[in-house]
DNA sequence: CAGATCGTGTAGTAGTTACTACACAGTACT
DNA sequence: AGTACTGTGTAGTAACTACTACACGATCTG
């Protein structure tokens, strides 16, 4: 639906509405980047920061972080790990869950969770 | 515990006692690659090859490509492009199933591949 | 109306990825 | 002895990643 760049412009500029320290110059500041730089990524000139530049916007915007990041085309590095791990294993699983609803998903999610097992 | 490189070269040459097509050479050619670059990799001077790289040497070999692409830092673009689809759904379960044994994902696994839910 | 802050255009760059191309010496076959 | 195949060393490269640095005109503020 929006690129990565427009979907952050727009969420940064709804904050700035009402916090006018969530200019680009202000925000790319506390994340570690040039303004120049943020500008071009909002407006998709500029392909999407690095991990850590996206996690720091996230929450600056107060944004999930792996939703940016899939946004972004990519997926968290400690996830990867995760998968790397035992990637036979998760790769089975996901491959299984990928035409799965979300709430069966869910329902894992709950069922772990809860330990009742 | 193998890295990579000598993980490979161990099996090919494993391979390559009873098949003599399973030369460097020859393996390179049909993945795609030049010998002395599959010869590096297996050395571990270069790193290792891109993602559709080690699928194809992963069917020469006989091997999981998911555990060859693990071993090589990488995660299957297909499994990441299901993650990125439903983000924030797989990372709560991913991060929740970390500290999981083995016999708890497989059994997960089997109840949804079973149907019985 | 001066100074600060705003977003953005242009240009450049260091590091990584994913390789190729060629050459050379050693070994195996006939 | 000649041909063919083996593995490997050196050198180079195109494309991508992830940015920086500076400059400019517009706008907003005291």
């Amino acid at each position: 639906m929006y690129s990565f760049g427009s979907y952050v412009r727009i969420r940064r500029e709804a904050l700035n509405a009402d916090d006018k320290s969530m200019s680009v110059r202000q925000v790319a500041q506390r994340i570690g980047v040039e303004p120049a730089f943020l500008s071009k990524v909002e407006r998709d000139v500029a392909p999407p920061p690095s991990e850590a530049k996206i996690v720091a916007l996230a929450k600056e915007l107060g944004e999930d972080p792996d939703l940016l990041l899939a946004m972004a085309g990519k997926v968290s590095s400690d996830l990867q790990e995760i998968i790397r791990k035992r990637p036979q294993l998760f790769a089975e699983l996901l491959r299984q869950l990928k035409g799965q609803p979300d709430h069966a998903i869910l329902y894992i999610v709950r069922q772990v969770s809860d330990g009742n097992w």
